[in-house]
RNA sequence: CGAUUGGAAUAG
């Protein structure tokens, strides 16, 4: 739609602007759309319309996104070749594709040369290193730089990510005490903190805790929603709790919380897992009654869980019925 | 008028 207003003004000689070209080319990126939002840089070019620092900071972006950084680099070259400096934006955008290229590293070094450069690192420049330290199961020197932090406050974003990476090395008593430290700062936890303190104890078997802890989460009036009753339910199925987990499920629809095609998929794989894949069947039913649609996750677990009772038959059933949106084999 | 950071399920 935005392609064709686009085609449209051109057509009836309303030159577009940095502002307009800018918007467009961000679009395309977050469609996914790399290479039409590189000819737009190019066309912008061609028709003398000088990009600026939140054109190139949006391509660089868009690149990191889709794992294209090496690309992103070159961008960020040229454009301090063509005299735009970057901002502290184009750095965090940056910063933030090494992370997601495992690159900390060089993330890192990335902040010191901004620096050198007199561009102050804010906030977020901080938690996306944090983030990427403890993605990469280095929380501890994220902790260090949490409190290296110059000329900002912590905020709920950058303690969900040192809770995670400490739960993610399984330091428990480490993320609780993340969390203890940021209430002591007066920070409100919000939903994403909750949902990852119950996911990081789920994750690590300790189900009973996580349950306390969602439901210390209601009695502070923090609203759990899917995300946070899909850890539960898949942390009583990953422990072979099946009755709790089928209790959890019913729980979250009482509160109004209703369970998606992740939720289910958990479930669903759990039975799988046990032997039991007509049981999961029955659920898959249960779930389009529901009006939830099985995706590419939810056949591949019925698929390798037919196949693991010597139900051939039935996985090839279900193969020839994946033809829905999310759901082609791959 | 346009750009950047945190949470859930899956086989080999």
């Amino acid at each position: 739609e935005a392609c064709k207003l686009f085609e449209k003004m051109q057509a009836e000689d309303c030159e577009p602007d940095v502002v307009t070209y800018t918007a467009l080319l961000d679009g395309l990126c977050k469609g996914n759309r790399l290479t039409e939002a590189r000819q737009v840089l190019e066309s912008m070019e061609d028709r003398n319309c000088v990009p600026n620092v939140i054109t190139y900071s949006s391509l660089i972006d868009g690149l990191c996104k889709t794992g294209r950084v090496y690309e992103a680099q070159d961008i960020f070259k040229s454009m301090v070749v063509r005299g735009c400096e970057p901002n502290v934006v184009t750095y965090n955008s940056l910063i933030h594709g090494l992370c997601l290229a495992n690159s900390v590293d060089s993330a890192i070094l990335l902040m010191e040369e901004m620096m050198a450069t007199g561009c102050v690192p804010d906030l977020i420049t901080y938690n996306t290193l944090i983030d990427g330290l403890c993605e990469a199961g280095r929380a501890p020197e994220a902790n260090r730089l949490l409190k290296e932090m110059k000329g900002c406050e912590a905020d709920v974003i950058t303690y969900s990510s040192l809770i995670k990476g400490f739960c993610k090395m399984e330091k428990l008593e480490m993320a609780r005490t993340v969390f203890e430290e940021m209430l002591r700062k007066g920070l409100l936890p919000d939903v994403v903190i909750y949902s990852t303190l119950v996911d990081g104890y789920c994750s690590a078997g300790v189900v009973d805790e996580a349950e306390r802890i969602l439901e210390e989460m209601v009695a502070n009036e923090c609203a759990p929603d899917v995300f946070t009753y899909t850890s539960l339910v898949d942390g009583f199925c990953k422990v072979g709790r099946m009755v709790e987990a089928r209790k959890v499920l019913k729980r979250m629809s009482r509160r109004g919380c209703e369970p998606n095609v992740v939720t289910y998929t958990a479930l669903i794989d759990a039975y799988c897992k046990a032997g039991k894949p007509t049981v999961a069947y029955t659920l898959m039913e249960e779930m389009i009654g529901n009006g939830v649609k099985p995706n590419v996750v939810t056949y591949r677990s019925l698929i390798s869980g037919f196949c693991g009772t010597g139900d051939v038959e039935e996985a090839r059933r279900l193969l020839s019925r994946m033809d829905g949106e999310d759901c082609k084999p791959d």
